[in-house]
DNA sequence: TATTGTTATACTCTATAACTATA
DNA sequence: TATAGTTATAGAGTATAACAATA
């Protein structure tokens, strides 16, 4: 296959309309927190951590898919804003767990509400119907990665 | 409404399911060209370029959507490289294009077709009324972004 | 005046791997 | 030996805004 051909594979339109319709949802949701200062992986970390219990860095970075050694510097510069801070874990005392302090709870608090709001303001234009038959499509989009 | 109501929304599983499909499907890709050496807007670009005209750095911007002050730096590393050069626009002398050069050709044909089998590999597991049902869904939810 | 691309600044993230402490 | 997290390194991308050349 040339790159002429390569081009013209049927899937090709289903491959850009996933990238496109991600990059126009990543930037709306990034608008909703550009107030709070965070960057996208802090506020990953922030929405993680929030109505949870402390959470081991190794847990942190399965859910946010940041690897650890990046996941150690994001938590100082939230630590260095007063949002989260380290604590120890008594079971095991290789880990380290995380957990929003009252300033980094009373963000959260804030803040994710207003950014389901501003999420709901846009799903909310689909129908049902529509969200489930987008929903299904994505489970079936990601069982083949 | 408060951070526990805001969990409960219920369009959240499809917004989830869209992040985590985006990213599954953005891993794949990527492992796909890792070992060309390019990092993500690189190979973005490359792909970008390939098999057409120099385009102007205003347009490779808004294909890639990689604002200007970091695309003048992706393009130079690049140039670094040899794979892309910069040509003058005859018309408007304000304008910069970039286009591929004999190398940067050679690695388009070369890895573009990869690529594009790597993925084929993938999305030829759904069948045609899928992908389309697919496509539609997308399309409904870039919409509303 | 507006637009195109470059430059400057300062920071943040990334990948990778070596390292420490603990299990 | 394996695992959790930190540290070190070097580079790459990001946002922002000021700037030069041209339209």
């Amino acid at each position: 296959m040339n790159a002429k051909a390569a081009a013209k594979q049927d899937f090709m339109p289903l491959m850009r309309e996933l990238v496109r319709t991600y990059q126009a949802f990543a930037a709306y949701d990034a608008a909703g927190y550009r107030g709070t200062g965070l960057t996208v992986p802090q506020a990953d970390v922030l929405f993680t951590l929030g109505d949870q219990d402390a959470l081991t860095f190794k847990a942190i970075g399965e859910k946010s898919l940041i690897t650890k050694g990046t996941l150690t510097g994001v938590v100082d510069r939230m630590e260095q804003k007063g949002l989260v801070r380290r604590v120890n874990c008594p079971v095991d005392r290789r880990c380290v767990r995380a957990t929003l302090t009252e300033q980094g709870n009373s963000l959260f608090e804030r803040e994710f509400p207003r950014q389901i709001a501003h999420m709901k303001s846009r799903f909310g234009r689909l129908s049902k119907a529509e969200q489930q038959q987008a929903l299904e499509s994505l489970r079936k989009l990601r069982s083949i990665f």
